[in-house]
DNA sequence: TAAAAATACTCCATAGGTATTTTAT
DNA sequence: ATAAAATACCTATGGAGTATTTTTA
């Protein structure tokens, strides 16, 4: 698993649709598919119930939004917090 | 930044060493090595200073460090959170 | 039958390997 | 001089694109 299929999967659910998410992730809908059924092997579980009208989360999907979003922030925040540090050490000791 | 990278990262935080990290981690000391360059890059910081005893963080590694092991953890926790609802969901309904 | 997702295939970017060079003590 | 990291170069895995097929309301 890595940050990609967080970011992937979080603009899914957030679009009810792939071919929506594919669009604002500038990847194509094929592309953005594989990555999610990836995602869903890796896990053991399905994330998503697909129909014609674009999919919807699992009971385990909405679970896992809660927390891969978390992961997300966690990983933007570590960067924002390292280069305050680097910036505050700039010309220190 | 993908999840590689914080693991990547982490092992050679904690090993204080390229070779014994990339060892640990099943890959050559070169690539790892590329794969810290890049992270560094991207952050636009150092994480480590180098000699030719190892490794040592820097100020920002240090925060870097922090970060990035709550975020590798919370895509472990997201991921078995989800597990466990597919577990409690299988048959129900 | 019409929309959306999945599959087939191809291509290419990049993760990773080996050999070598550079650096710092 | 030596031990460690960095660089150069090559290979190959897999991420992504286009065309097409399958699915399901």
């Amino acid at each position: 698993m890595e940050l990609r299929h967080l970011r992937y999967f979080v603009a899914v659910a957030e679009e009810s649709s792939l071919g929506r998410a594919a669009h604002r992730l500038h990847v194509s809908q094929p592309a953005l598919s594989k990555q999610i059924s990836e995602l869903e092997n890796e896990l053991g579980l399905k994330l998503f119930t697909r129909n014609s009208r674009g999919v919807q989360l699992t009971e385990a999907g909405r679970v896992f939004l809660l927390g891969g979003r978390r992961a997300l922030v966690a990983a933007k925040l570590a960067a924002e917090q390292a280069q305050e540090a680097a910036k505050g050490q700039r010309g220190a000791s």
